[in-house]
DNA sequence: ACGAAAATCGGAACGTGTTCCAATTCCGGA
DNA sequence: TCCGGAATTGGAACACGTTCCGATTTTCGT
């Protein structure tokens, strides 16, 4: 049995503590690095484990799965766009004008980087039940995000309506975020959507 | 080189074409069998040849990949929801009514084999660019069936924004889906989403 | 009814995610 | 400083999707 696995919150703060959150670091950014080219496929666990110079077993120690891996990344992603728009909130005068503003800004940066993106929401679409907790995390991050724009730059509990309306539109924001990686849609698909259900849904 | 092969739309109607569409069949219908005990993992290629009394290669002669075949009998499923509904259009009096009667049955439906909408839904979620057309299509006709329930029982073409206002809808059911197979939310959580979004949507 | 072409069969083989284990290294307390 | 236990390593092994190929069967035109 294991005491002090790396999942558990205690914070022993030793030599150990220090030594695997820097090999989960580098686990994470093999994962992205490998996903920059060649997304999803190119993410190859023996390869990950190559790149952060660690045994495969060390990489399913910090994260079961390959997909919990890529969805963990994910998770930080979006929770490091979520502390930038804290202190870059928008400045238009309307909400809706705030989220199509936010969301842009942010399908900007996934469009730079596709295969990245792919390889993340691809296994948002795969997630089995043993990752629902990331995935619930990150929905609700996307959707922390959407009512802070509303509410933008004053920020202030979101009324029940509000809420329901930022849920909508993580929504729409995954399912067209899948279209693109699919290739059903071009990426522009993705903000016209954003915007038009902005539009429906806040006024304006 | 195949000259009939058995995707081509060409319809010799021979004893061949005959005997190819049946083993089509048989290939689906082990996929839907398989499906429905053990979701997506009990979906395994060598069981799906087996159960449909074919050779290994033979499956993927007629599908290219289990993704393609899930998806394939996803399209079917909501082609008949769609056919079905054409002869059963909803009576309700509002067009939010009607959208969230037809698409309770559907849910309704779905839950009742809640394994094989999981190995739907998942392999929708990782469709990668060669299923493009088929993801493709399955959008398609669960719009259509929303846009024809904004419209029952008199049929008519869709304005510009009935035909957002029915994507969005398309949207928050196939991430609701998802987030039911993945275990975030309960079932009944695609049907509130969806009750919530027709009303912000459609008014009433 | 015959022959060529296509389809199917049976099964081996490969790649990659995942599991497992014995050997080794590293950390923290005594 | 030394020890016990945890973490890590290196690599074998397994499962399943997918590919491939030679042998056999089926189909269709003549």
């Amino acid at each position: 049995m294991s005491a002090a696995d790396p999942l558990s919150a205690s914070a022993p703060d030793g030599a150990l503590a220090r030594s695997q959150a820097a090999r989960r670091r580098r686990v994470l950014d093999a994962t992205l690095r490998l996903a920059a080219d060649g997304g999803f496929d190119a993410v190859q666990m023996r390869d990950v484990a190559a790149a952060a110079d660690v045994a495969l077993g060390t990489v399913y120690r910090y994260f079961a799965s390959k997909e919990r891996l890529l969805l963990e990344a994910m998770a930080e992603q979006q929770s490091d766009l979520r502390a930038y728009l804290e202190h870059h909130p928008p400045q238009q005068e309307t909400a809706a004008g705030r989220v199509i503003a936010v969301l842009r800004r942010a399908n900007r940066s996934l469009r730079e980087h596709p295969d990245v993106t792919a390889a993340m929401v691809r296994s948002f679409g795969t997630a089995q039940s043993e990752n629902a907790d990331i995935v619930r995390r990150v929905t609700e991050i996307m959707t922390a995000i959407i009512t802070s724009a509303i509410h933008a730059p004053r920020p202030r509990p979101a009324t029940e309506r509000e809420f329901r309306i930022a849920r909508i539109l993580m929504q729409v924001w995954l399912s067209s975020l899948n279209g693109w990686v699919c290739g059903v849609d071009g990426p522009e698909r993705v903000d016209d959507d954003l915007e038009a259900a902005a539009r429906l849904l806040l006024g304006e």
